[in-house]
DNA sequence: GATGAAAAATCCAACCG
DNA sequence: CGGTTGGATTTTTCATC
């Protein structure tokens, strides 16, 4: 991964239906090396996968909740099992295990409070857990999957 | 949007790089329409945009770092201006204005906590803040930008 | 590696029920 | 709205440097 490929990276994350001849022209090369370096970025797993991104809002589900969840003293079966659960409902689109007190953050999307209740109640259901605290956001006031790829970002790596 | 729409929004989200005749047979429809429809879900909004979903552990990213903050009180220009500036931090990669005691919910991208110190440093030095608090993630459990979009989920929208 | 060009696949517009 | 056809564009492969 040279700095060329760093480029190609930024511009994919940015916009991925460029053709690839547009996305060689700005990083002068000519289309074939550069493709052949995107498929190496596909096959190595650099790039994951090419999506579309949707408007929440749109869709209806501009309702974005964190919840906290410290689940108390538990097996490691337990707390992936936790996980496993966790992972399978449609709403959570984030889930991060945590150093300190919190033991997992999610981020939710949901419709309105009611959904959000929903949800709340099945959470709770899955499995008893020691204390779960719900912060609801008023406005997404950034969201990118756009990584820095810059030199000075990722320390030269 | 009809049932239709959603299914072939539940198609793109998880794989935008397949053909559209692909995904026209995969919702029982022929090429043109099946276009047409998402030809109209990009021109609506509805279809933000179209990305390269990266590997944060392959750029050397993968540390998230997630960042509460405390304004304390300030005028509605400080604020945002506030907004303005975190926005622009290339490790920034949410941010949320939440309702509660906390002001802000940021997540932070970066390689390691040498890194996190330093946007740390710029982030205080940039505004005087009331309060802030970082809290790091272990794992990265689940991370998805795929949005529910069956019926049950929205709500039949 | 890079290049240019040809082959294959895909997109998109024109047109019809 | 949906379907079919075909030219334009793009992707992908292949020789050549």
């Amino acid at each position: 991964m040279d700095a060329t490929d760093r480029k190609i990276l930024a511009i994919l994350q940015e916009d991925s239906s460029l053709p690839v001849a547009e996305v060689a022209s700005r990083v002068n090369l000519s289309q074939t090396p550069c493709w052949r370096r995107i498929q190496r970025m596909e096959e190595t797993g650099v790039i994951r996968r090419r999506v579309a991104l949707v408007d929440p809002d749109a869709i209806g589900l501009g309702l974005s909740v964190f919840v906290e969840i410290e689940t108390g003293d538990h097996s490691a079966e337990w707390l992936e099992r936790f996980a496993r659960e966790v992972e399978a409902m449609p709403e959570v689109m984030e889930v991060y295990r945590m150093a300190g007190d919190v033991d997992y953050l999610l981020r939710i999307a949901v419709a309105n409070m009611a959904e959000y209740d929903g949800f709340y109640r099945r959470l709770v259901a899955l499995l008893p857990l020691k204390n779960v605290t719900s912060r609801f956001a008023m406005e997404r006031v950034k969201y990118t999957t756009a990584y820095p790829v810059g030199e000075a970002a990722t320390g030269g790596r």
